[in-house]
DNA sequence: GTGAAAGCGCTAACAT
DNA sequence: ATGTTAGCGCTTTCAC
């Protein structure tokens, strides 16, 4: 049984069609200069032998660079934006003359954005990366790509009904409700007690509104007459976070059950950790927020894989750009993990 | 800022070490007839040059062929092993003159397991991936590959102390504690109904004991003088097996948490059906699996990606081979997922 | 509009 | 033990 099936190269498909390697090659790229006629030859010649190019050769051979340019916030260390970054890096397929351009902002100063935005329009990359903070910005900017015909996916989330290429992210909806229920597993509650950013009230809305919609959601259908309590903190003052908490508990001593909607619930390990009968649900793996959950101030947390989540775009977005291969569907909803005590360690590879 | 940093290639690496090519590509590739020294200048050519292979270069040169033998079980379609056997094949790196040799047992038959080690010996692959049901026959085995100089790897489940290279899978003690929790994490128990297949009492012990004993510790832990009723079913008779759960719940009627520490909670679907308040959890997303937890029948499944894990496992494997990359930690093991109705629909990508 | 030919960086067979 | 060289399959320039 000695197949060794020949696999069929260029040189294959020049025969077949009866010209010459440097003309299969313009038709296979769409180059131009060569005619229907041949076209079709080559063509069918391609479907006849069912010719696919040997990326290694491809590769080596292509001088070609392509640059994604990812406009997304800037971040410090131990932010959600840092592991995205490293996923970004991670997707560049190996061997490809691809490089990444970040284009950072500052999610609190929509004129960084704009600027941010403006250069890139300069630059004109291959494509672009982006996120949505500013939806009217984001909305004004993918006009403009759509006439310089630069393709762009969002990542992470998204502005629906623009004419970006793909989304790669969560569907923020249902991880809400799944916080709501993961929340409420364990004992039913009467009382909830969110805690939200200050600088949610800042500008125009906060990024997470979908979120927490689901988070709502889910709690008014499971409990109804339920009372959500919201009380705000401010980030950049840990401690001033653990006594305005402690001040709300003082205020609402019914209150047994709080969570974030923001990937931030670390900012209450210190008060959940002097009030161990308390549940509490927070979003996203960052490492302090791990840590809170092994040392059981947070009971769950809802999360999916960041990195890879970055990964897959910029992976995706590279097949599109480099092999015209369209990516399906559109919408490509990461896979929501629940992390617990028990499940988490073995969490990042 | 021009950069264009120059990539080194093996002609600067020969040029560097003032020696030809050939030489270079020898002493990397450990292929001998090269002196001491010679390897010498080599070496510090590449550290001080940074150089690293390209890959498609390399790839598209060689036409040296590697196989891995594949030891595992048979299956049947929508079976846990179909999904291995899929990301099995997804694992082989794009354009690596890598193939994938199945060789195939019959779980309840040592002899057939027997029968496919010697296969494998004759046909001397460059490597092999397999799982251990038949412990000692694993043993045996392995030591025979140790002989023959030939790299194996387990995935799924392992046998310690060996000298593979690696494990691939989940931590399966974990596995059971996790679900465990799952199954309590509602309401607390005070009697368990633990269904097994009869197959467990044919041979030596069942595949699934590291997990189950994970599984009664905890319960042990947390519930103190809780029963756990066993109850065992076949799985070539599910009629059969929803009578069996039937009679088996008239006789305990105070049992209202039930569990498999297999992957076939389908098998009780049915049963779990007619009694909605009861707690249900399993393991592994197989299609049934999932189509239980939607239909409410099972609460909790806990799991990991199976294809993922088999992907990984290849391509560790490929690496190893292919690039000589030793693979760490030796024991990789894949993240549990925990699976409910609110999170399973976008679980398999 | 088409064909010929020179690489891309590496491997491996063949000289020496 | 070391150097030389002909490819691997594709891209891309250049000449027609």
């Amino acid at each position: 049984m000695n197949e060794e099936k020949h696999i069929p190269t260029v040189f294959d498909i020049a025969r077949e069609a009866g010209v010459s390697r440097g003309t299969v090659d313009r038709v296979l790229h769409k180059r131009g200069r060569f005619s229907a006629e041949t076209a079709g030859k080559v063509l069918d010649a391609v479907r006849k032998l069912g010719y696919t190019a040997n990326q290694n050769a491809a590769l080596l051979a292509s001088r070609r660079e392509w640059t994604i340019a990812c406009l997304l916030p800037s971040f410090r260390e131990g932010e959600y934006w840092e592991l995205i970054h490293r996923g970004l890096d991670e997707g560049i397929p190996e061997g490809s003359n691809l490089r990444l351009l970040p284009y950072n902002y500052d999610q609190t100063d929509p004129a960084s954005f704009q600027a941010q935005c403006r250069a890139i329009l300069e630059d004109k990359p291959s494509g672009v990366i982006l996120n949505s903070v500013f939806k009217d910005g984001v909305r004004t900017f993918a006009a403009e790509l759509d006439k310089a015909a630069i393709p762009y996916s969002f990542l992470d989330n998204k502005v629906d009904g623009l004419g970006n290429v793909f989304y790669v992210g969560i569907d923020p909806y249902r991880s809400g409700e799944l916080g709501a229920f993961l929340l409420t597993v364990k004992t039913a509650p009467e009382e909830i007690g969110l805690i939200r950013l200050i600088r949610d009230c800042s500008h125009l809305g906060d990024p997470n509104e979908p979120r927490r919609k689901g988070f709502l959601d889910y709690l008014t259908a499971h409990f109804p007459g339920i009372k959500v309590h919201t009380t705000f903190i401010n980030p950049s003052l840990p401690e001033e976070a653990t006594r305005i908490l402690e001040e709300f508990s003082a205020a609402h001593p019914t209150v047994r059950h709080y969570a974030t909607t923001n990937s931030r619930i670390f900012l209450a390990a210190p008060f959940l950790k002097a009030h161990p009968d308390f549940t509490a649900v927070g979003f996203d793996d960052l490492e302090r927020n791990l840590q809170a959950l092994r040392e059981g101030c947070v009971d769950f947390l809802v999360t999916h894989r960041i990195q890879e989540q970055a990964r897959l775009c910029v992976s995706l977005f590279a097949d599109f750009l480099l092999r015209g291969a369209k990516p399906e569907p559109r919408n490509h909803y990461v896979h929501l993990d629940i992390l617990h005590a028990l499940n988490a360690d073995s969490y990042i590879e």
